[in-house]
DNA sequence: ATTTGTTTGTGAAATAAATAACAATATGTA
DNA sequence: TACATATTGTTATTTATTTCACAAACAAAT
C-alpha cells in the first residue's frame, strides 16, 4: 500500500504529542483528545491510525504507551538512520543545535563545509568533514538523508552529488530549485517563499476562516 | 473567491521562477516549460493562473515580465508588508541573512531578543529589540507577520502576545505546536519533523514512483 | 484560401482527501 | 437483566484537487 505524504506528515505529528503525553505521565487518550491537540478531526485521527495497525479500547481510546510504539515501528527504521547535513553556516549550526538528543532513531552523523576551520571539529558527536570528501564519508556512513544548508548557487551540484553517492531523500534550505530523479524525495523549504505565503495570508484570512 | 493554501503556494514558486527566467533574459515562456520549472502539469499550471486573471496568448504563451506582474500585484500589498523577527541565534540569524533584499514589499523590519548584547544593534536595516517591547514595538511598526524562531519552551507565549499586537500570520520553527484562534495563518516548521518524513521516505520511496 | 500545428482557457471527468455515519463493543446504572 | 452512554474501526458520502479534453485562436506552410 502506497501512503501518502500528508498521512505521514500527521503520523509524525501524533507521535510528537503521544510523546509529550507521555512526559506528563497521560496513560490513556480518545481520538477526539488527540484531533484537538493536533488540530485535526477525532475521524481522521482514527482514520490515519488505522495505517499503522494498532486498535485503541471503545472503553479508554488508545494506550498512549502501546500507540507511540506501533508508530514507531511503522515510520523508523529499527537499526537507525543517518543524516548528512551539508552547510555549517549559522543555518547549519542551528539544525544542528535544534536536532540534536532529539530522536533516538535518527542522527545527524557528518557534516561537510569548505571552512579549514571547521572541518574535523565535532559538535554534537557530528563530525566536520571537507566539502570534497562529501561522497566518500556519504558511502562509507551508508547516509540515506541529507540536508542541505547552504545559500544558494550550487545547491544542485551538491544534491547531484549527494544523491550520486547513496543519499535517497533531500532537505532543501537553499533558496534554488533542485531537479532530480523522480524516486528521490526533496522537501523544500525556501524561508523566503514561507515568509511571503504568510504575508498573503495575513492579509487574506483577516475574516473567513480557514 | 477563497484561494487554497496550494495555489497560493504554487504562484509564489511560478513567481520565483518567472524571476530566474526574466534575469536570463527570456522574453515568453509556454505553460508546459513553466510547469516543467515547477514539476508540475501544463493543465495545472494554466489553471492556477488563472486567477491572477492574465491571459497568455496561444501562439507565444505568457509574456515573462506581465505574467510576474499579475502575479505580484494579486500576491502582494503594494504599500509593503512589515515582519517581525523573535529570536536572534543561529536560526534567528540565519533567516535574517536569508531574506535580506529578497523582495521589495516584504521586510523584516524588527527583530527580538533577550540577549542586552544584541539589542539596538541593527543588521541588515532590521534593528534588534528587547523582547519586552515585542507589543509596543509591533504596534506601533504595523507588524503583521512574524517568525519565531526561539529553541522551545516560551513559543506559545510568545505566539499570543504577537497574535495580541496585531500579528495575523506566524511562521513557527518552534517545536511546540501553537494554538491560536482560527482565523490566524501558521506555517509550522519543525526541522526535526521535516527530517523524520524525509527518513521515512529514504525507506519507502526507493522504487515505487512519487 | 485552406490546411497544419501548437497553445490557451476552461468545463467535464477523474482522483485524492476529509468528513459523516453507523454497527460493534464495552461499561455503568437502574 | 435491560437500557443509556461513549468510543472505536471502517464503509459510505462529500468535498477538494488534479487531470483530461477540446473549442477557439492564430501563425506558418501549402
Amino acid at each position: 500500500m502506497i501512503i501518502s505524504e500528508k498521512i505521514i506528515h500527521r503520523l509524525i505529528l501524533y507521535k510528537k504529542l503521544l510523546k509529550n503525553l507521555q512526559n506528563e505521565n497521560v496513560k490513556n487518550i480518545f481520538s477526539h483528545k488527540l484531533a484537538s491537540l493536533a488540530s485535526r478531526s477525532p475521524a481522521q485521527v482514527r482514520r490515519d491510525l488505522m495505517v499503522v495497525g494498532y486498535d485503541g479500547s471503545t472503553v479508554s481510546g488508545y494506550h498512549v504507551d502501546e500507540l507511540l510504539k506501533s508508530i514507531e515501528l511503522f515510520l523508523y527504521e529499527p537499526e537507525g538512520q543517518k543524516v548528512a547535513l551539508v552547510g555549517l553556516g549559522n543555518l547549519g549550526r542551528a539544525i544542528l543545535d535544534y536536532c540534536y538528543g532529539r530522536h533516538p532513531n535518527i542522527t545527524i552523523s557528518a557534516s561537510f563545509d569548505k571552512d579549514p576551520n571547521k572541518v574535523n571539529r565535532v559538535i554534537h558527536g557530528c563530525r566536520v568533514y571537507h566539502i570534497d570528501d562529501l561522497e566518500k564519508t556519504t558511502r562509507q556512513l551508508k547516509i540515506e538523508v541529507a540536508i542541505i544548508a547552504i545559500p544558494t548557487e550550487n545547491a544542485q551540484s551538491i544534491a547531484d552529488r549527494l544523491i550520486n553517492s547513496g543519499v535517497r531523500s533531500l532537505i532543501n534550505y537553499s533558496p534554488t530549485r533542485l531537479y532530480l530523479p523522480l524516486d528521490v524525495y526533496v522537501e523544500n523549504r525556501d524561508m523566503m517563499m514561507a515568509v511571503e505565503k504568510a504575508a498573503y495570508f495575513a492579509r487574506t484570512l483577516k475574516d473567513e476562516l480557514k
